[in-house]
DNA sequence: TTTATTAATAGACATTGTGTTGATTTTCTT
DNA sequence: AAGAAAATCAACACAATGTCTATTAATAAA
């Protein structure tokens, strides 16, 4: 990300496309160095340049998508539930949207069990603050109704990725942030 | 499963233990077939004799665990939700109790994001009906909140599994129909 | 217990992808 | 235009793979 020479990020793009492409097809299991420098007609010393190994290169992508998700969180200041605090959700589904491509190969069929965990563990940081505002008397009880949310929050974004987006950004961050609500007061 | 030699399930049994253990250290990418059939002692050209491949291996269990889920589901009636359309929950829980290990580790920090889809669409399958049969009139707008419960129902399932299991299969059932039912309800 | 069957083992094999290296060519930056 | 850096190419030892054959051991059924 960071290069400026253009053939660095070329090559870089360039196979970054092809492994979302390969992600598609099958699982980073059944996927060789041989062949994505093939299919992108990249040659094969090039890759080991940039990266060690097939998940070297999944890990240093996911590594750039956590980053972006966790700069955006932390833009956002800790307020209790309410009106506002699911602005950063907002934020979260607009990153996701504006990496489609390798977000939803991560997340989908053959995607990376351990990325769903980061992106479970990012949420979980932040909102457990919240949740330890909002909830201050439940939090033992709580945990079983929160790792239901946790993860239904992944399913949201799964399945919002795998459609069209026809939803904005800002309208499945009100929907979570209902969902969430309606959810917990199970636990009441 | 099937086979009747006492040879083959010892050797299976073993192999299946060893891929358990080697799960809750490493993904399933950095393990090998001898690095397997080293652990466990046993000679690599028999692994051959039972697998095609590693992949084949985990296929296989999780073929197994798959279907006793499915028999479960399908012995119960299709009912409308209420008091008792969470027995077949009851049932899901128990047999991922039995086979505790291998869930985990297929579940887990290192596990099998096609499983995990799998498991999915198994719940999806069953309670589609169910919640056609509950909210008739709103199905094209209950996609979000669908699969919001849906990934929630697995993350449930997770962090219980990771857990001790202190929560009986029946409370776990009945705690995630509220969940369900009070997530919904943003939907209606 | 004996016998026929079947599984497990041991060793060898060609094959394939891996990761690395050094020399050369191409492309970029300034 | 010149120097720096990236990409290419060819070659390498290495390790795991998947397949085979011959041999030994364990099992089920008589």
């Amino acid at each position: 990300m960071a290069s400026t020479d253009r053939r660095v990020k070329k090559t870089k793009d360039c196979l970054r496309k092809g492994l979302a492409e390969l992600l598609e097809e099958k699982g980073i299991n059944d996927i060789t160095v041989k062949e994505l420098t093939d299919r992108v007609d990249i040659n094969r010393s090039t890759f080991y340049l940039h990266y060690r190994d097939i998940y070297d290169m999944m890990e240093q992508i996911e590594d750039e998508l956590v980053q972006k998700i966790d700069e955006a969180i932390h833009a956002h200041p800790v307020s209790p539930f309410g009106e506002n605090s699911f602005s950063f959700i907002e934020d979260i589904f607009s990153i996701l949207a504006a990496n489609k491509e390798i977000c939803s190969a991560l997340l989908g069929e053959n995607g990376d069990i351990s990325f769903l965990h980061r992106i479970e563990e990012l949420l979980s940081e932040h909102s457990l603050k919240v949740l330890r505002d909002t909830f201050p008397d439940k939090m033992g009880n709580l945990k079983y109704a929160y790792s239901f949310c946790l993860s239904g929050c992944v399913g949201l974004i799964k399945t919002w990725l795998s459609g069209g987006h026809e939803a904005s950004p800002h309208h499945m961050a009100k929907l979570t942030f209902s969902l969430i609500l309606n959810a917990m007061k199970t636990q009441r």
